[in-house]
DNA sequence: CTTGACAGTGAACAAGTTTTCATAGAACAT
DNA sequence: ATGTTCTATGAAAACTTGTTCACTGTCAAG
């Protein structure tokens, strides 16, 4: 790689801070206003040397386009490849407690759980709304398994009243258990998505802590 | 702040990710041209609407210069949150910004297909650095049902340097996808977890935005 | 039915911007 | 001395780009 003059490099760091600060390229005149050249052409010829010697590109016949040749540039033959990360316009997301893990099976684990993390999670664009003291619960077992939840998940439980065949985070003997909600006429019991897991009937009283309306995996 | 209509917030993703894969903003007949116009006048109009809506600031006279208004929205309580528990360790939470929605299919703008309210990966200007921070995608298409992940769901991305393997959100074409990186000696390419469609080789640059970590889906 | 907001066409114009052409002094090596 | 390179001027050409004008169609509200 050539050297640059102590011009060029004035006018290339110059660019670069013009695009950082504003987001878009300057034109050939606004860097001959910040130079004093009395010829647009005196920054032409500057342009040209910098592409020249390899560490600015020009987008030719279009306006304020310009691309920065990284300095390490490997063999042409290959792609190349850019690693970036997400622009700042965040969205919305929301945050919710991490209330431990969730069984998913039998109910008769006894884990001291209640460990109170939290978690953040983006929030479905279409509902704007503040869900109302959201959870996230790491699933245990295998009972969900037909509806495509399984150990080492993590759901998104929304309190609620439940509606027949939502999936919902029960507490039964003082465990919380995942299942489907199942409302016949005047019964109500918990149905697991797993033929190898009978349905689980509620005997004296059902506590439900929510609805799980989203199901979230690790890659 | 006025809600955007369909194809506005299209033009303005398409712009945003203009910059974000070139580092210089569209002019106005580049847009025309993606967005198939007979007209720059169409586009004129939408500028215009974005201006007035507060999301875009133009600059006036100048060519390919704009400016993002940071969209503000509702309670962003971009709060890390720690560990609450019994210990002292403090265990922080990522926050996640919720960026948009990502292509699995194709990545093409297809009025046809009703693809239009789709919205792109807005990025800042790659002369920007930032600390990498984790972000979420709500993905379109159905190119990766085979890695389950299907149209609908919410990817978290993490911005580093990918594996072999590992599924990425990368930019191409203005647009961002989802597909599984595969290296093969010198060779790069994007391979999509669906049948139906082909690998895809990145013709001269390639732009990973971050590797895929965790899909979340809507029960 | 009318009105108004919205989205678009098609053509033309004006301004912004790059690029070319002609010219010239200073530094420097041959 | 002579040619070469770098840097610069000044003007103009050529192209890109933003902007305006006149007109058309759609769709929902009043």
């Amino acid at each position: 790689m050539e050297e640059l003059t102590k011009k060029q490099r004035a006018i290339l760091d110059y660019m670069k801070a013009h695009v950082a600060e504003h987001t878009y390229w300057p034109s050939i005149r606004d860097i001959q206003a910040k130079f004093r050249f009395a010829s647009t052409n005196a920054v032409f010829g500057h342009l040209q040397a910098l592409e020249r010697k390899g560490v600015l590109q020009r987008i030719p016949g279009a306006a304020r386009a310009y691309k920065i040749v990284p300095e390490v540039l490997g063999d042409t033959s290959e792609t190349v490849i850019r690693y970036e990360g997400p622009g700042d316009d965040a969205i919305q997301f929301e945050s919710v407690k991490f209330a431990g893990s969730i069984a998913a099976g039998f109910p008769d684990y006894t884990e001291s759980s209640g460990v109170l993390d939290s978690m953040q999670v983006p929030l479905a664009p279409s509902s704007r709304r503040r869900a109302p003291e959201s959870f996230a619960l790491r699933v245990r077992g295998d009972s969900m398994i037909d509806a495509d939840i399984n150990d080492g998940d993590t759901v998104i439980i929304e309190p609620g009243v439940p509606k027949h065949g939502d999936i919902v985070a029960a507490l039964i003997d003082g465990e919380t258990t995942l299942k489907r909600l199942i409302k016949q006429g005047s019964k109500v019991y918990l149905k697991a998505e797993n033929q190898n897991y009978p349905d689980l009937i509620p005997t004296s009283s059902l506590t439900i802590q929510g609805i799980a309306k989203s199901v979230m995996k690790r890659i």
